[in-house]
DNA sequence: TTCAGGATGTACT
DNA sequence: GTACATCCTGAAC
């Protein structure tokens, strides 16, 4: 398929979390089933010198050893004691960077995503539900089945159930830049424009038809 | 519509 | 013991 190999990753973080807006993230469940949705907002974290990344200064914890991995890694952790969050490793292998998925929109088998999140279907969602579907880290590996148990996968390989695909990447005009969310704690790295988003008009428009209330 | 507060467990000091 | 790349609920407006 058109499955994004290692060069993809392989680049500059910040290229890398721009590049990935409008790209489809694949997920194969424990029981086959394909999720996928396309990425509409990421951040990107760079230990070299980045005191809001986990690996600041390339520091080498359990936690952190896979920001160390290849590029095309997938790095999963907890967060809050109960949510999780996906970011996708970058760069050179020993260089700790990763982008952070923190939002996206679904694009096939979006009831099963909905029932993972809410435990119910797509249609039986309230209006604010479907506002805030997958709009968060933790709320899309809720939608996505995605724990520690993914942490390390090798996103190059579609056999190990997490993968991306080319999709159709944003148009740079479309394209938002500003701070990160929740670093308050980071110094001057608080003030990076290392997030990127995508409008939810646009993007709504371009995955669902016209409404935005009709999603699949 | 916005906002404060609580949930919850692991990593690290 | 403290902090944490968050989210949901319920109350106030």
């Amino acid at each position: 398929m058109d499955i994004l190999t290692k060069d993809f990753y392989d680049r500059d973080t910040l290229t890398v979390a721009r590049d990935l807006l409008g790209r489809e993230l694949v997920r194969v469940m424990e029981d086959g089933t394909v999720l996928r949705c396309v990425i509409t907002e990421t951040e990107a974290y760079i230990g070299r010198l980045d005191k809001a990344c986990h690996a600041y200064g390339y520091k080498r914890t359990p936690r952190t050893e896979t920001l160390f991995a290849p590029p095309g890694t997938a790095y999963i952790y907890l967060i809050y004691g109960m949510y999780h969050c996906l970011n996708f490793v970058t760069e050179a292998e020993g260089e700790p960077a990763a982008v952070l998925i923190r939002g996206a929109a679904p694009a096939a088998n979006g009831d099963i995503i909905a029932k993972n999140r809410f435990g119910r279907k797509l249609c039986e969602l309230s209006a604010y539900q479907r506002r805030n579907f997958l709009n968060g880290p933790g709320k899309l590996c809720r939608g996505l089945d995605l724990t520690r148990a993914q942490n390390g996968l090798d996103l190059t390989d579609s056999g190990q159930g997490l993968y991306l695909c080319a999709g159709t990447p944003a148009a740079p005009a479309s394209v938002r830049t500003g701070k990160r969310i929740g670093i308050d704690y980071a110094g001057e790295a608080v003030d990076f424009p290392w997030r990127f988003w995508v409008e939810d008009g646009d993007l709504w428009r371009k995955m669902a038809g016209q409404k935005g209330d009709n999603l699949l």
